[in-house]
DNA sequence: GCATTATGAAACGCGACGGTTGCGTATCGA
DNA sequence: TCGATACGCAACCGTCGCGTTTCATAATGC
């Protein structure tokens, strides 16, 4: 799964070990650029050497095309915080979508949203990493938090979870993706959608 | 609002006139494109020219740089089409989310979508044409059936129209975002949308 | 010390593109 | 017929990024 080049479990590395802070820079750099909304195809070796304070030999050395140094550098990218459980699903779905929420406030993570959508066309090897590190394991909080409901008969028993899950977090993307020209959000959101769904989730 | 040099208004034009054709050719060309996925930042204006067997000088006389070239061609995009009013909400809403449905399948439309929410923090201007072009249109159709769902008693009177539309659209969204890398999107999605968001939306 | 490898800096040739200019031709009004 | 304007085409120069190479220097093992 590594895209890097080393050659780390061979021989016993003979002269000057690569430097781990150059590492550092050059993928803080990528994400940095990023970050700032440069899109993959504009992003370039030589602006990523440069705000790194880097030699572009040293990126070459170590990757050999641009994707695979993007496809490192969203690695690194922790999932930041799925959150913790509460006692209710109400409580629970309202913090998840909270988070959702202030993640897309700053302008770092909706770059980084953007860049998984739109570039999912033209570099799959990169939306797919971004599947498995960003979307997969909130995904899979979410359906843990909704199934949880369900079983404490908070949830109605024939809820379909999938659809559950679209309604919530694309309400949120929806309200995130296309009201930020017009109103900025409200401070309740998370509270309002997850009400006004649960109406139809809750059993009769 | 008018983002082309002509001077039509003055004097009676003296020479040849600009080929109606050619104009033609460079605005669908430059469509073109952008629905093969090219991204604004990577739209040449060679590749418009030799696309649209035109020289570059033509574009050139007509648009001074290429956001304005593009704003213009999002422009001649036509709202498709709004669904034609049914007799209940359920049909009307369910009529919706099909068209959007659909249009997510071409290519050619998700990449304007990509396009549209990946560009707007970098071209203002361009995200601001395609939200008048393309989304508020339908936005307010969205809004009319809903108002009317109200007042005939479908709908609760006190469902917030906004927030239903956020989950109705939202949930649409976020299947033909996210699940087009797992699997195809069911035959009746809409229907199945529309279904589970309104048991919560009809009066009790 | 010495061989080895990495480092940042600079320069290279190369191709893509931007934006301009000139050319010969086509199409209009007068 | 003549002037004006538009056309497609090709050539041009300047810029930028790529990917490579060279260079002096720094860090490691023997």
């Amino acid at each position: 799964m590594m895209t890097r080049q080393t050659a780390e479990g061979a021989a016993r590395a003979a002269g000057r070990p690569r430097s781990e802070k150059a590492e550092k820079s050059i993928i803080e750099a990528t994400l940095e650029l990023i970050g700032e909304g440069v899109a993959v195809s504009e992003l370039s070796i030589e602006g990523i050497a440069a705000r790194a304070g880097v030699g572009k030999t040293t990126i070459y050395r170590r990757w050999s095309n641009k994707e695979d140094l993007v496809v490192d550098a969203l690695t690194t990218l922790k999932p930041p915080i799925p959150p913790l459980r509460g006692d209710s699903v109400r409580d629970d779905l309202v913090a998840y979508l909270s988070v959702m929420r202030d993640e897309a406030r700053h302008t770092h993570t909706r770059c980084i949203m953007n860049i998984a959508m739109s570039d999912s066309e033209r570099h799959p090897r990169l939306a797919a990493r971004f599947d498995e590190l960003a979307i997969q394991p909130r995904r899979a909080v979410m359906m843990e938090v909704l199934r949880r409901g369900i079983e404490r008969g908070e949830l109605r028993p024939d809820l379909d979870v999938e659809m559950a899950m679209a309604i919530l977090s694309g309400a949120m993307l929806w309200y995130t993706k296309w009201s930020h020209r017009a109103t900025a959000l409200p401070d309740d959101l998370a509270e309002r959608i997850v009400d006004e769904a649960l109406r139809g989730f809750r059993p009769r």
